[in-house]
Formats: C-alpha cells, sequence, structure tokens
DNA sequence: GAGCACATGTAATTTGTTACATGATTCC
DNA sequence: GGAATCATGTAACAAATTACATGTGCTC
C-alpha cells in the first residue's frame, strides 16, 4: 500500500522531535489538532507499517524506565518526507463544520434563535484562539527550542490569528442581525 | 440508528428548496461545500432511512419528463431538524488540511522551497474566494430569490472573506520569508 | 494507596470513497 | 449523432472512530 496522509504525519512528527508513538500522539494533540486530527490507533500500527518499509528504524528504549519503542527516520524516511512536502499533489482543504451548516440552515429557525447560534459560534472561536494561545503555542515555541523548528510557531500563529478573525466576523454578523429584529 | 450529520443535511437541504437527491447532491456542490462535503453515493440510502422514519415523504414524480424522486419534508422532518439546529450539542470544527500539514512540516525542506509552497497556499486561497465568489454565492442569491432564505448568502459571503484573509496572511508570511533569505 | 499520566495495542463498528453500472433527455 | 447533464443506484474497499484491554511508574 502506498503511503498515506498519516504517513507522512508520523513522518514528519518523528522529524519534528517525537520518538515514540506516544510522544506523537501528544505532539498532534498540541500542536496539528486545529487543523490536522488523529486517533491515537492509527499511529501504532503506521509506525508498524513505516518500519517494515525501511522509512524508519524501531529499538525498544531501555533508558526509559518503562516499555517504550523509540522510533528515529532513516535516509528513505526523510527523503521520502521532502519528496511529499515539495511534491505538487493537490491540497484540497476539507473544512468539516457543524457549526458553519446549522448556520447555513439558519432560516428554519426564529431570528433570535438564529442570534444565539452566531454567538456560540463566536464563542466557540474564542475559546479555540485562547486555547492556541495559552497551550498551542508555548508548547510550539518549547519545540522552536528544542529542535530548532521555526514552523510550527508560524501554523500556531495562523490559527490564532484565523480564530480571532473569526471572532470579529461573526461578532459584525451578530450585530448585523440584531439591527433587523 | 439515530440521525447522522447526513441525515440533518437532507433534511436541511429539503427545507432550504431542493426536491430530490440530485438536487441536493447539486446543491452541497454549490454551497455547502467548502465546509461540508458529502458523496453522492450517501444521499440516496440516507433518503430511504429517513422516508422510513416518516421525516421525509417521497413520490415518483410524473411531471418531470425524467425518472425521478421528490421528497419534501414532514411535520416530524422538521420538527427535528429544527430541534436540531436549537440543541446545543458540541461542534467541533474539524479543519482538515493538507496545505497547513506542509506548511507545519516545513522546516525539513530548503527556506526557497518553503517559500514556494506559502506562495501555492496562497494561489490556493485566491483560487478559491474566485470560486465563491462567481459561482457559490451566484447560487445562493437565486436562493434567496426562489425560496427567500437568507442563511446561504451569509455563508458565501463568510467564506469569500475567509480566503480573501487567508490570501492577505499567506502573502504576509510570504515576504517575511523572503525577507530572511 | 488512589489517581493520573505513560505506553501500547486489539476488535468491532461506522463512515466515507472509489469504481462500476444503467439509462433517459437535452443541447449543440 | 455525440457529448453533457439528469437521475439513481450497487459493490467493494479504505479509513476512522469507539470501545475495550492491559499494565507501569509517578505524585500527592
Amino acid at each position: 500500500m502506498a503511503l498515506t496522509n498519516t504517513s507522512y504525519l508520523v513522518l514528519g512528527m518523528l522529524h519534528t522531535g517525537a520518538k515514540s508513538g506516544y510522544d506523537i500522539k501528544r505532539m498532534v494533540e498540541l500542536s496539528a489538532r486545529f487543523f490536522w486530527k488523529i486517533s491515537p490507533v492509527q499511529i501504532y500500527p503506521e509506525l508498524q507499517r513505516l518500519e517494515e518499509k525501511g522509512l524508519i528504524t524501531g529499538h525498544d528504549d531501555l533508558q526509559s524506565p518503562r516499555r517504550r519503542r523509540s522510533y528515529e527516520l532513516t535516509d528513505l524516511g526523510l527523503t521520502s518526507l521532502r519528496n511529499w512536502l515539495t511534491g505538487n499533489d493537490k491540497m484540497p482543504i476539507e473544512l468539516r463544520d457543524i457549526g458553519l451548516l446549522k448556520l447555513f440552515f439558519a432560516d428554519a429557525i426564529e431570528p433570535e434563535q438564529a442570534i444565539s447560534h452566531v454567538r456560540a459560534l463566536r464563542e466557540r472561536s474564542e475559546a479555540m484562539a485562547e486555547r492556541l494561545h495559552s497551550q498551542i503555542q508555548p508548547a510550539a515555541a518549547e519545540a522552536q527550542e528544542a529542535e530548532g523548528v521555526e514552523f510550527p510557531a508560524r501554523a500556531a500563529r495562523l490559527g490564532i490569528e484565523y480564530h480571532e478573525w473569526l471572532v470579529e466576523w461573526y461578532g459584525r454578523l451578530e450585530s448585523e442581525l440584531e439591527a433587523e429584529l
């Protein structure tokens, strides 16, 4: 089977400093999560597949007090990651937002209820911006310290500013709808 | 089985003016697509399930020159749609963006290549904004004419302005990265 | 010693995608 | 007469989620 997006996520996270499956799980949770989600159970079988293909090598980590299997990229794995990063396959944006779907259908409910939904959307983005600021950005800064990577912090900044922009946008829509009551 | 997001998409689209499965497919393509995608094959079985549950009624459309099955919401279906719209279940934003994932990992490639990736992201949003403007917004305006619904046009406006914002954001990042060369 | 975080998995189910299949009508 | 669009599906496959399962080590 060919490499999937999950494969590249794993390769990329190993390049960004993760060592074990658990590391990857945590890093995704603390960084990529707002634009790429993955369930932990996908990670371990993927690590095995990548090892079989020779893109990563794994060894049981005996220094660690717990059972722990550490992996690192092979030359082949790094090349493969770079080829993917620079290749120009299609990059569809797949947004899947129930909140927006509800907004789209808001003609079916009372104006007051629509306003209250828009408020919920605004609050959702407020919470998201706050979370990105307090958790994701510090984690990115830490990765920059430890691994010298600069792009995770840029991605975090994009996330924060995106949700701040949304907060303003929904705020304006709220005022607009209130004026029409 | 309980109702899924696909169920509500179908109910909502019937409320917004769609009559047949094919209508729904087209409307999704021309409206919700940028925040909610669905494959056509999911629609027909879903219509059957909803009819069994009494949320919609279907009848073979004999006026139409082609084979065509038309559906409409029952009172139960409309109530169900409204309850979903006003209910406050969780609304996770599920963004799944390979382009952003690649940006996140861009430390693994040469600065010039990273810049060229950011440019590709900018161009992607330019194309998306253009497409929303030339296709999605007119379709929403038409729905407003025909069905009196106002929110599809608002959702389209959000999409356009979002991508315009992204174009500017990526443009700024591009300049920043070029300055660092 | 209780609870949490670490650490790795399996099995079953649900969901979504791709490829395939069919046939009518409209437009050029 | 050929291409595009209308219109509805089936079957096989791939991907993702949920629930379950297990055990260790650290901190309070």
